[in-house]
DNA sequence: TCTTAAGCGGACGCAATCGTCCGTTTGGGC
DNA sequence: GCCCAAACGGACGATTGCGTCCGCTTAAGA
């Protein structure tokens, strides 16, 4: 999206210091926000920053605010993916890209899934734009993939939303090694496909329905009582 | 699980008021876990049951305790479909019953799904049984399933936990009115079967991409400022 | 009706998190 | 090296949720 975020350099008017404590924070928060889930405290970052909550908050006023800074990165990623995708000299191979890729990022980045979803109804003025983009790219890239024939016809691009979600509900849930994940990704993207010809799976997850280790909110791997 | 639940009789040595109120707190609580998720406060839960938080607690020590209490029937009604699908003719038709009761009951008691997710690393003595036994019979449908052909050779039991936790991660994201539930489940249906004759889906949702209603939190469907 | 123990409810103490205020430090221009 | 505005950091008051304690109420048996 902006370009500027990638400008570390220097003469932007801002201090060095400032703007190396920004960059610390933006790190603290992808690991709290992995360890922890997007709802983890502010100060537990700061302390991981190795800054004051002050300074936290001069940065990033509001928690929506350092979520979104901190996965701009991947944000940007999955915009990337979208262009690549379109440019795919073959329809299908670009549909089946952007699905694998998003969904590699969402498993990867942990914590990144819960923004990912966190994000959606945000409707700020310069996103607005980029999304509505996005969606049309999206669409476009759909209705290219059908018409090559081999994603099915009655495929909607509302579709692709869907996946994504119970994507991220499931690595969520689930913070395996991503066996689970690109089970259910090889499931989804077969049943696309105009001609299913059962081709191989990943394999099966060894997890048993017992042995799962979930916590009840957001992100967190367990519940663990505050390692302060 | 427990059959005494249901007994709303009489004589189990429990006073009258005692007994209405525990139901008073039950209805209570699926109540507002619908609406706020099941991590809203117990004061609400109370407040919303006319009841003081003392009494509450009485019933259900732990948030746990009431989460369990507040959708055994719903579990209950999980394990009977599992029972169902074990006698139905068709090994096929059992399978994709049990997966369609499963999903259509995590659609629509609201909080459910989080519950579900919740509960699955529970390790409680009775319970534990019980989940054993219904692993056993999962494995028993799929391998008949299977058998019969219309599954495919490599669907691992583990694959219906994939499903099950994606879709609950799916209706957490977004309490529509299901339509993208009802997609979900009818793509991985189809990819599950054999001679996939790519079958009619359910309509689309109409959502464009914008326009989720979604909450950072478990399930509440946003950012409401607490309607005390 | 009387008795009594089970049941009730709200006030209270405790802990966690939020976000701000304000005195102190420091980068970098001169 | 000096200066000052920008940046920092921690303490603090406010808010919210938890779970218990204790005095009051009431169901139900005699």
């Amino acid at each position: 999206m902006t370009a500027e975020s990638s400008r570390i350099t220097a003469r932007d008017g801002v201090r060095a210091d400032a703007r190396r404590n920004r960059e610390r924070i933006l790190v603290a928060a992808r690991a709290v926000f992995a360890e922890h889930g997007i709802d983890a405290p502010m100060a537990t970052v700061a302390r991981r920053a190795g800054v004051g909550v002050a300074t936290l908050y001069r940065h990033f006023p509001t928690r929506d605010a350092l979520v979104r800074g901190a996965f701009a990165q991947q944000m940007e990623t999955c915009a990337r993916a979208l262009t690549e995708a379109l440019a795919a000299p073959d329809p299908w191979q670009g549909f089946q890209q952007l699905v694998e890729t998003v969904c590699a990022l969402q498993r990867e980045e942990r914590g990144f899934p819960a923004a990912f979803v966190a994000a959606f109804p945000e409707s700020t003025s310069e996103h607005a734009q980029s999304r509505q983009r996005a969606e049309r790219d999206l669409t476009t890239l759909v209705r290219r993939a059908q018409a090559s024939g081999a994603l099915r016809a009655d495929f909607h691009p509302s579709d692709l939303a869907v996946v994504l979600l119970a994507h991220c509900g499931l690595v969520t849930a689930l913070p395996d090694d991503g066996a689970a994940s690109q089970r259910l990704v090889a499931y989804l993207l077969q049943s696309f496909r105009t001609d299913t010809a059962n081709k191989p799976l990943p394999p099966p997850t060894t997890l048993t329905l017992r042995s799962l280790p979930i916590a009840t909110d957001s992100t967190g791997p367990s519940r663990c009582p505050d390692p302060r």
